[in-house]
RNA sequence: GCCGGGAUGGCGGAAUCGGUAGACGCAGCGGAUUCAAAAUCCGCCGCUGGAAACAGUGUGGGGGUUCGAGUCCCCCUCCCGGCACCA
């Protein structure tokens, strides 16, 4: 027998008694059968609890996990692990972003149908995520490529197709004419096919599309009911739908009046100043010019050249050519010429934009650029106008007033504005209108694994929308991808069928979804994932989602097109007002201040929560229906760093920083690195987003192996608050594992002496009460984190220096006792984070309990009062000494102790203060 | 190009509402233990000067507001995310 107990189990099948070594592996396999077997984390409806929605983004089961994901997974599990003990009845789901262009392109390189190829992914997938023991109703567990799944977004496109929100129209897309293909804007490299390396062109195809553009109102209004998101992303999404007021207007094609050139406009106050009109290379005007022009045809064609990605066209050099057309300004009468220019998009707005030289950067360059006139038309008090060289208030509407402009000469932007808009009116060419510059979304895809698009076209009937007891439109799993064309319309048993309505012979659609689609609605099948329709009633128990947690980078495309869907989903009657909306998280309990409870409350006490609380003023109040996700953490990525050679060919060759060592001078500062295998130096490149390319991923399946799950997610927790980068580091690891062993062996080491009452008793000597104090705050401390803040490293130093108190506790009669509130404590608000190793260190200080089922510690007020405190004293804002007051001290009181002090005397030297300033409970500044 | 972020010791980060800059951890240095090493434990650790006490200085760069600025305002540099077909 070695030293200590060997390791039994319960009744709970946990741990009867502790060994003395921390082993992970043991522990977690232990804790999580437990979990599994008594079902833990199944999520009910019928609970009398108040529910706690939290949801993770689901993955797309590309092969393996990453360390994204176990940060995101992490930070789910420690809110949803959090609301849990804090007395919620908890759901959270997890599934499968499933469709998707890597399994076609794993295809191709490993013959291997999609199908198979994602199955078997998330089979390898599920088991990663459940060794790193989330807390997860894995009953619900869904994967968008299942026809149980995508049927009802088929159901739910056919109700949009009737109502209108659904429409056809021309798109224009990136085309590889070798391949035959569209292509992702992802797979056009440098105006290049990926694979065939063929200059992409852009072509013109039609497509279905969601009128989201019909929501873009309350898309943008609604984010202001949405306080539990980053005030980031809700700017991100207002400028994205960007809606603007503008004037919309026409001009007259010189000598064909009837021919009407439209533009919009949001600085009309300048349209005296137009000296000509750019139209979008694919633009009617411009073609037509183009038809007896040779040069202007070559430069439509070179305009077509190139992929349709908007961070490409914005970086290109502004090009143009006249057309030779010229348009009759509404107001002058005057003739302008109409020019093409690369930078118009046709896609946005009217496809032609009135040009201001003088007052828009871009127009100012362009005509110095092809010399065309310059006039202007806004003057500001105290500037000068000057050709030489843009400057900033050229474009300032808020600055000046209309000069050059005849009749609204003097007037301001917003009376100019209203001056000219009811002149065009007047006239018949334009008016005000409100625009937005989100565009509707489409959603066709010219590729085999996704969602069918549930559509029939029929020669007499057009679009026929496939009926309900069809659906759902199944996907065959049997395909050869070959990377040209696309393969269901290669299909004709995919694609021959019956009219629905007619019965002739019919063609169905051969596009699929887009997989944002898939993503846009998953939240709400959580909630019923067996129902027989798309939602059921436990849909209002559940919605809306009390956390969402996932990457900033779908700020603005993800969370938009959910939040669309939910309230296509509203509007459908899938959710909402005919439902008794019940459950609600209502336990208002706000955290309450500590410190108005006692009066000679310390200076750093904080806010103790009461039992349930999330912690967070979001999750209260009145249950919306309009809204998706309640409260949104966004989480920075995992970086890592990057090493280097310059191989033969020129090109990099990057290496695995688990392949490097690198050394470090006396100060442990880098000086170089070197190759394991050889000894020989390499290069130490920046620190970067772990990727293939760079070769600077970690694969979390090694650290779980080597240190298990919860050296890992307390790693994850710790190096860096979520909504930062993380940046990875072997040696953090390394220091995660070192203080859970110190932990283990800190519970265990008490254990093995017999342990101690559950409470000490009676007054305590003054390092005890200190201690006892730090032990409450930290409790409160820790409550705030999780549940207000959400920023877990600080929560985990707190826990930290309360365990590096722990260690320098005198002996007295009292400290066995006051040793197991505190070790229990440290236990229950570690579980989050570390559950695993919690519930064997809970199992041995509470033999026969089980750590689930305690209820969250609550900081005790009594405990953290203080008599006396310290002050710091300034003079003239400099740190120069402190003093000790009294917890009640009054403002005189400390200011004649902070003019005592030795440094003050001799700062003042016998002269009167100027001015004390004292800020209760931190700081006295004397200004000499 | 446009929109949104970020920058603090050798490193990751802390400082929550404008109030002691550097908590906690990593690395490093010194010591204990050991035959030795690993592991563990104790101590030191922004920079400059100083034996020390202490003084000066310091939050990407420049300016400003304030008794007081990492935090607020203006300008600039670099890095990151998104830009509608990667997810």
């Amino acid at each position: 027998m070695p030293p200590g107990i060997m390791a039994g189990f319960d009744s709970f099948g946990l741990f009867a008694a502790m060994q003395e070594r921390y082993d992970p592996s043991l522990i977690e396999r232990a804790a999580q059968q437990n979990w599994e077997q008594t079902r833990a984390f199944k999520a009910r409806e019928d609970s009398a609890k108040p529910k706690y929605y939290c949801l993770s983004m689901f993955p797309y089961p590309s092969g393996k996990l990453h360390m994204g994901h176990v940060r995101n997974y992490t930070i789910g599990d420690v809110l949803a692990r959090f609301h849990l003990m804090q007395g919620y009845s908890v759901l959270q789901p997890m599934g499968w972003d499933a469709f998707g262009l890597p399994a076609e392109n794993a295809a191709m390189a490993n013959n291997v149908a999609p199908a198979k190829w994602t199955y078997a992914n998330i089979d390898h997938m599920r088991g990663q995520l459940k060794a790193l023991g989330l807390a997860i109703d894995w009953e619900r567990e869904i994967a968008t490529c299942q026809p149980g799944y995508y049927k009802w977004e088929q159901w739910l496109f056919t109700r949009l197709f009737e109502k209108g929100l659904v429409y056809r129209k021309n798109a224009t897309v990136n085309w590889d004419p070798v391949d035959e293909t569209v292509l992702a804007n992802e797979q056009v490299i440098d105006g290049r096919g990926w694979r065939s390396g063929a200059l992409v062109e852009k072509r013109e195809i039609p497509m279905y599309f969601f009128r989201i553009t019909q929501y873009a109102e309350e898309l943008l209004n609604e984010l202001d009911q949405l306080p539990g998101w980053p005030e980031q992303v809700k700017t991100m999404q207002r400028n994205w739908i960007g809606k603007s007021y503008g004037v919309r207007f026409a001009f007259r094609l010189a000598g064909e009046p009837d021919n009407l050139l439209w533009v919009y406009t949001t600085r009309a106050d300048t349209i005296m100043g137009v000296s000509f009109v750019a139209v979008a290379a694919e633009h009617p005007l411009a073609a037509r010019a183009a038809a007896n022009n040779p040069a202007l045809a070559a430069f439509v064609e070179e305009c077509k050249r190139g992929g349709v990605a908007e961070a490409d066209l914005a970086a290109l050099e502004k090009k143009g050519m006249d057309t030779g057309l010229k348009v009759v300004h509404p107001l002058s009468g005057e003739e302008v010429p109409v020019w093409v220019g690369n930078y118009v998009l046709m896609g946005y707005g009217e496809g032609a934009v009135m040009a201001v030289p003088a007052h828009d950067e871009r127009d100012f360059h362009f005509a110095k650029a092809y010399g065309l006139p310059i006039r202007q038309v806004i003057a500001a008090a105290g500037e000068e106008f000057s050709l030489d060289a843009w400057q900033e208030w050229y474009g300032d509407k808020t600055r000046g007033a209309c000069v050059n402009s005849g009749k609204y000469d003097g007037l301001a932007y917003e009376a100019a504005v209203d001056a000219i808009a009811a002149d065009l009116k007047a006239l018949n060419l334009g008016d005000k209108q409100v625009q937005f510059r989100l565009r509707d979304w489409g959603i066709s895809r010219q590729r085999y694994w996704g969602c069918p698009i549930p559509i029939i076209h029929c020669e007499s009937c057009g679009d026929v929308p496939v009926p309900e007891q069809d659906l759902p439109v199944v996907l065959p799993e049997d395909v050869t991808i070959t990377g040209r064309g696309s393969p269901l319309a290669k299909m004709p048993a995919f694609y021959e069928c019956a009219c629905p309505k007619c019965g002739k012979p019919a063609r169905r659609e051969t596009d699929t979804m887009d997989t944002f689609v898939e993503s846009s609605w998953y939240y709400a099948r959580y909630a019923c994932p067996d129902a027989d329709q798309m939602l059921d009633e436990r849909a209002n128990h559940w919605l809306p989602v009390d956390q969402y947690v996932g990457g900033i980078e779908h700020a603005i495309l993800h969370l938009l097109y959910s939040r669309f869907f939910h309230k296509l989903m509203r509007d459908e009657g899938l959710f909402g007002a005919e439902h008794v909306v019940q459950g609600r998280a209502t336990a208002s309990a706000q955290s309450s201040s500590v410190k108005g409870e006692g009066a000679n409350a310390g200076p750093k006490s904080l806010p103790t929560p009461t039992l349930p609380t999330s912690g967070e003023g979001a999750n209260a109040g009145p249950k919306s229906i309009n809204e998706p996700f309640t409260n949104l953490l966004t989480q920075g990525m995992v970086v890592a760093p990057t090493f280097y050679r310059d191989g033969a060919d020129g090109k990099k060759q990057w290496l695995n920083p688990a392949d490097v060592d690198v050394t470090t001078d006396e100060r442990g500062r880098p000086v170089g690195a070197t190759l394991k295998a050889d000894g020989q130096p390499v290069v130490i490149g920046g620190t970067e987003k772990m990727s293939k390319s760079k070769n600077n991923g970690v694969d979390p399946q090694l650290l779980i192996d080597s240190y298990g799950a919860d050296t890992a997610r307390l790693f994850m927790m710790f190096a860096a608050p979520p909504d930062l980068q993380l940046e990875w580091s072997d040696a953090g690891v390394e220091g995660a594992h070192r203080f859970l062993k110190r932990l283990w062996k800190a519970v265990y080491d008490h254990v093995q002496a017999g342990g101690g009452a559950a409470a000490p008793s009676g007054e305590l000597p003054a390092p005890l009460k200190d201690f006892r104090r730090q032990l409450h705050q930290t409790i409160a401390k820790v409550t705030d984190d999780y549940g207000r803040r959400k920023q877990f490293n600080t929560a985990v130093a707190a826990v930290m220096e309360l365990m590096n108190a722990l260690a320098k506790l005198p002996e007295d009669a009292n400290t066995p006792a006051l040793r197991q509130e505190a070790l229990e404590t440290v236990t229950l608000l570690l579980a989050p984070i570390v559950p695993h190793v919690c519930e064997a260190l809970w199992s041995g200080l509470r033999p026969g309990t089980r750590l689930l089922d305690q209820a969250w510690p609550r900081a005790d007020a009594a405990a953290l009062t203080v008599d006396e405190i310290e002050l710091v004293v300034q003079i003239n804002g400099k740190l120069r000494g402190s003093i000790r007051v009294a917890a009640g001290a009054d403002k005189a009181a400390i200011e004649a102790a902070a003019l005592a002090t030795e440094a003050a005397q001799k700062q003042l030297n016998g002269a009167a203060p100027k001015k004390i300033v004292v800020v209760p409970g931190r700081l006295v500044n004397i200004v000499a």
